[in-house]
DNA sequence: TGCCTAAGCTTAGGGAACCGAAGTATCCTG
DNA sequence: CAGGATACTTCGGTTCCCTAAGCTTAGGCA
């Protein structure tokens, strides 16, 4: 429901190829780079299927791997110019759903509920770290 | 997060063959019988993707289709005595959780959120009903 | 009565998003 | 400088859903 309207708006805004997994790298990518691993884990996914998703995001040069300069096997995913630009056009058309939703409850009920959930997913996270990623 | 913990307390529970799609169909299921169509239009998706789901569930012997006494076009999904017993175990395995969600963030918060959310999910829903059937 | 459209459902084929197992390259430790 | 651990990739398979195309029954209307 939220992502149809979300993927609506990038296709108006342009952002045609855009997928909703895409999303599992854009929600946790460091502004100077992620390693795989690290995107998998905070994605609570397994290395193969980020890699896939990174292979994707490449491909329509969102991102692009970098050689990781203090180890050899790594390799870090970073944003692209047209990344980071269509990292914006998301946030921005985001933050207009979140607009639409705190007016059908009210703002300060969804602000609480944002925050709950929140709160909630921190502590379980806490409780129950990363995948097996043997 | 919450469906592993779900299905994992399942299988414990012995039903080892329930599958997160499944709940597609529990959650809307009526007592007295539901037609597909209108478990497709509450679960938000297509009659074929609805009409698999409960073949899995009738071959797990969960429902059965009855002919509808006022529509031969039509069957009635009806939950079997396996299927009642099912959810019942299902209805407490989810309660349980919920609890400890209820545990970590105040059950006042937990519950303000949870009717927070179910009064936005109605409200986008009456704005956009239904999926397109054509 | 006999079509003809619509409604209810099924079948067939395919794609997206994951997973597990197994492989390669690099690092680190004794 | 072996041997194991770490970072990543490749391969094959499953789940879950879709679109397109069918088949059957209902209901209106000439």
């Amino acid at each position: 429901m939220f992502q149809e309207e979300l993927f609506a708006r990038l296709v108006e805004a342009g952002l045609t190829d855009a997928r909703v997994a895409h999303t599992h790298v854009t929600a946790y990518i460091k502004a100077d780079g992620s390693r795989l691993t690290e995107l998998a884990a905070q994605a609570r996914m397994t290395l193969p299927a980020m890699s896939e998703l990174v292979d994707d995001l490449q491909r329509l040069g969102i991102v692009e791997r970098r050689r990781d300069p203090t180890d050899g096997r790594a390799k870090l995913i970073c944003l692209t110019d047209a990344g980071w630009e269509a990292m914006g056009t998301a946030r921005r058309a985001i933050l207009a759903i979140e607009e639409e939703y705190a007016d059908q409850v009210g703002a300060d009920r969804f602000e609480a509920a944002a925050q709950t959930l929140d709160e909630l997913l921190r502590a379980l996270s806490a409780e129950q770290p990363r995948r097996d990623t043997r």
